[in-house]
RNA sequence: GGGCCUGUAGCUCAACGGUCAGAGCAGAGCGCUCAUAACGCUUUGGUUGGGGGUUCGAAUCCCUCCGGGCCUACCA
């Protein structure tokens, strides 16, 4: 049995996402976790929000509420949401627990020994009317370059050139709109990746199963410019991680804390402290899963995020791991994905553009969205989420193909014989090529699902539920039972054990769908099949079944045209 | 500006130097009637963005032009 780790990026706190963020890292990490347990491996799956940083500030303060319960409640909205879309974690943490603050003082501290971390006096925008310094992105003004006024503190939007905020003309804060700002020399610590930089290149080029994605933007920073440069890891806020080294303070670095980046992916670990903390177990149970001294040298680590994240996952975190000399648990694989667009241009925050988790899940059931999102998912390229390839889409696999599939059978079965799997008959010719077709099929799927090719095992496991639909209208047991009810017998258990090994098949992708087919038949759950021919007898003669509800209606053009409406934003 | 990815049938994608470039959807025809007017079979449709080159052979490698996207480092 294999031990898996899965990590999912962690979802920022400020405010609910959207699609797209679903699509890039909990959705597919969550497919691909349940296909391993499937499968009967081990596997611990975590994520967590990531709760520290500037914009989780600004948010709290719109909303008038103190920043830590401002994050626990939104906490609790996303938790709610995941559950909805059924993502199984085995614990969905957050990075402000007890957990990652000390991990995080930890590493800093280790790194710190190992003379990775520098400590640099800097100049940095400071608002007084705020209260607060200023993230360069944060301060607005006349882009000294084409005249926008509105140019930000580390670009101009309108002429892209790269700024520094004391290039800005009349600059004031995009928070308050103050122009009582001051440029004050304040100490940061910077975690010396530079030094690690032959260390990275070489680990990441011994990974040559990678996603090209994920390889290309990893030396695309390793080489640019000069080279792969420091980071500043710390940050002038109240909200955060206070800077220690270790458990000892940190002298100069007083009223500091650390830098959402770093403690970020170090949450991982800390979630999985929390999940052995929430399971009654102690240390050494996650330990087993991080510690590589610890029982974790046999763990195969999956890491799954979107583009925009690739850069922590390749070079910081692991400069963070490696940097402190200790047998952490370094990632075996980087899945990343690139963005889905909402009908041909971005999903928008700002402008209501777009469908939000919230919202997905009261128009329609997970299901639908899951299937829908893994199928097209952006693995090779940027995606389109449109309502009519997703109406298309979710109608046509979805009801057609599985559901009527399913409601055919157990429809014919209960209407010709009772609501019990038929005996009598033998199986033929036709039989035996249906199960030569799915064990090619079905190993083909297993094959995509082991290397994380999501779209294809989609695509092979609609294929699976295509073969008992052909299979189904060849047999014809609906003309077989007037000349020879025996024959018919044979077929409708063959197909009914069909209904059962699809849910188990289908389980990773439509969970839902599966529980309900497989209580079809009174059953929780079924293992994964061995041998198909096996598989497609473990439905005995007389074993008695419930004919289902349909299991996915369909939407409707006018439901999809009510969705267009409402969802196209105020743009 | 630099870098990376991408451009294949109306649409979404496969094929990653080698049989007539494939599949799903959409379209057309036929069949079936168990089923959510569902299913099955057959079929129309591509000088693989343009041009040039390497090779016995190129969608696949190289050059170039055109189009789309992303990244470019203290927002996360």
């Amino acid at each position: 049995m294999a031990r898996i780790l899965v990590t999912s990026a962690l979802p920022y706190i400020n405010g609910i996402k959207h699609l797209g963020n679903l699509v890039g890292s909990q959705l597919p990490a969550d497919v691909y976790a349940r296909y391993e347990r499937a499968r009967g491996n081990e596997v611990l799956f975590v994520c967590a929000t990531d709760e520290h940083g500037t914009p989780a500030e600004l948010a709290a303060a719109k909303t008038g509420e103190p920043v830590a319960d401002y994050c626990a409640r939104m906490w609790g909205v996303q938790k709610e949401i995941a559950d909805g879309f059924r993502l199984s974690f085995d614990q969905f943490g957050r990075s402000s627990s007890p957990y990652n603050h000390r991990l995080t003082q930890h590493f800093a501290g280790r790194l710190a020994e190992a003379g990775l971390i520098e400590e640099v006096s800097e100049k940095q925008v400071y608002s007084n009317a705020d209260g607060r310094f200023l993230p360069d992105r944060y301060i607005e003004g006349t882009c000294p370059n084409c005249g926008y006024d509105r140019a930000r503190g580390d670009q101009c939007e309108n002429c892209t050139k790269q700024l520094d905020p004391t290039d800005l003309i009349n600059p004031r804060s995009a928070i308050s709109g103050s122009t009582d700002l001051e440029v004050r020399e304040t100490k940061h610590l910077y975690l010396r990746q530079s030094a690690m930089r032959d260390k990275l290149r070489d680990w990441i080029e011994s990974k040559t199963d990678w996603p090209v994605l994920t390889t290309s933007i990893a030396k695309k920073w390793l080489d640019d410019g000069d080279g792969l440069q420091d980071r500043g890891i710390t940050r002038d806020l109240d909200w955060g991680i206070p800077v220690r080294k270790g458990t000892e303070d940190w002298p100069g670095m007083e009223g500091k804390v650390f830098y959402v980046w770093f403690d970020a992916p170090i949450e991982y670990i800390g979630a999985s402290g929390e999940w052995a903390e929430a399971t009654g177990q102690t240390d050494a149970a996650w330990e087993r899963w991080w510690r590589t001294d610890k029982g974790a040298d046999d763990v195969r680590y999956v890491q799954f995020m979107g583009k925009d994240n690739v850069p922590f996952h390749t070079l910081s975190f692991p400069s963070t791991i490696l940097g402190s000399g200790e047998p952490w648990k370094l990632v075996d694989y980087i899945k990343s994905f690139n963005y889905l667009n909402y009908d041909g241009g971005k999903f928008s925050t700002s402008q209501g553009r777009g469908v939000f988790m919230d919202q997905a899940l009261a128009i329609l059931p997970s299901d639908y969205w899951r299937w829908w999102l893994m199928s097209n998912v952006p693995e090779t390229s940027d995606s389109n989420f449109t309502w009519e390839g997703f109406q298309a889409g979710v109608n046509k696999d979805l009801a057609d193909v599985l559901g009527n599939f399913v409601s055919r059978v157990t429809k014919f079965a209960r209407s010709r014989f009772e609501e019990k799997v038929p005996e009598g008959g033998a199986y033929g010719a036709a039989e035996e090529a249906l199960i030569a077709e799915l064990e090619t099929r079905v190993r083909a799927y297993e094959g995509y699902m082991e290397a994380i090719e999501l779209r294809k095992g989609a695509q092979e496991l609609r294929a699976i539920w295509a073969a008992g639909n052909e299979y189904l209208q060849a047999a014809a047991p609906w003309a077989a039972f007037k000349t020879e009810p025996e024959r018919a017998a044979a077929i409708v258990r063959l197909s009914l054990n069909l209904v059962r090994l699809y849910a188990v098949l289908s389980r990773p992708f439509i969970p839902d769908a599966s529980k309900a087919m497989l209580a079809t038949f009174g059953l929780e759950t079924a293992g994964w099949p061995g041998s198909v021919a096996e598989a497609l007898g473990a439905l005995k003669p007389g074993q008695a079944f419930t004919t289902p509800e349909v299991l996915f209606a369909k939407i409707t053009d006018e439901a999809r045209e009510g969705f267009a409406a409402q969802f196209a934003g105020t743009a």
